[in-house]
DNA sequence: CTCAGTGTTCAGTG
DNA sequence: TCACTGAACACTGA
């Protein structure tokens, strides 16, 4: 489930790996739905003797910029990521991208469902998808009178704001759950009728909880114990969070959403 | 065998 | 114009 603390993840591995590297080799699987935008072989082509200068990210998407060039734009879709290796010569299973580089360093995207993009962009922040896209909560957190602004007057649903991308990007469902949990906020309420006092703890958890997981490099077993993540997985009747609280579960925004009615209102 | 789940988009409805 | 619903997408793993 790649949110964007996961794509960030895979923005360090990318960096770490490639920046300042050429690119000695590009190959890309037979995928016309992955590689949505430009056949494979074009991907290749225009990859090919590149040096990578650097590794960037907003929200969920993901491009490496070269030294000439179109840039390389990657979203994980629902089961994507990247690799980077050194001496494993086997590409990893589901694979659909592999550079590898001069010193002989690999960097990997599979992708087993395929709902996962890679495009070329010679503009990667200016044109779509990532020009759509609302700020990033790590880069970019707006103020507390910038953030009220944004919403409006718009009547959907909490929930179904914070996964608006247009709105706010690389927020998905469990981060959405576990903002609304953290705030004592029902995901159901209307954005428009929240209070200031509500408002400004989503904006803090926003915050704090992607901070707080892309700090432990998304490893949720380092995530605080107390976090409604750990205990909302397998949606058993009688799930209950570390404080004992029951966890309740229902569609919200057409998304499966666990809320705890007793701390959210 | 069935089906949930994951991110996004799109058609249809109100 | 806005928001919601449901379906579609592709596939694994339970």
């Amino acid at each position: 489930m790649p949110e964007l603390p996961e794509v960030e993840r895979g923005r360090k591995i990318a960096e770490l790996v490639a920046t300042g590297q050429q690119v000695r080799r590009a190959r890309c699987a037979d995928d016309r739905i992955v590689f949505c935008d430009q056949s494979p072989r074009t991907v290749s082509n225009r990859l090919r003797g590149r040096t990578v200068r650097a590794a960037c990210r907003h929200g969920k998407q993901l491009w490496l910029e070269f030294d000439q060039g179109p840039a390389l734009l990657l979203h994980f879709g629902m089961t994507g990521s990247l690799h980077g290796y050194t001496t494993d010569p086997e590409r990893p299973r589901f694979w659909k991208l592999e550079l590898e580089f001069e010193n002989g360093h690999r960097l990997a995207m599979p992708d087993p469902r395929r709902f996962g993009r890679i495009r070329l962009r010679n503009d990667p922040r200016g044109e779509p998808p990532v020009s759509l896209l609302g700020f990033d909560p790590l880069l970019e957190m707006p103020d507390f009178k910038g953030f009220k602004a944004l919403i409006g007057r718009r009547s959907i649903s909490v929930k179904g704001l914070l996964l608006d991308q247009g709105f706010c990007a690389g927020v998905g469902n469990w981060i959405a759950d576990e903002i609304l949990y953290q705030s004592g906020v029902a995901p159901q309420r209307p954005a428009n009728e929240l209070d200031d006092a509500e408002l400004r703890a989503i904006r803090r958890c926003l915050g704090s909880i992607v901070r707080k997981a892309v700090a432990v490099d998304s490893v949720s077993d380092r995530l605080p114990r107390s976090w409604l993540f750990h205990h909302r997985w397998g949606k058993p009747e009688e799930a209950v969070t570390a404080r004992g609280e029951a966890i309740r579960i229902e569609t919200v925004a057409g998304r499966t959403t666990a809320w705890v009615p007793e701390v959210q209102s």
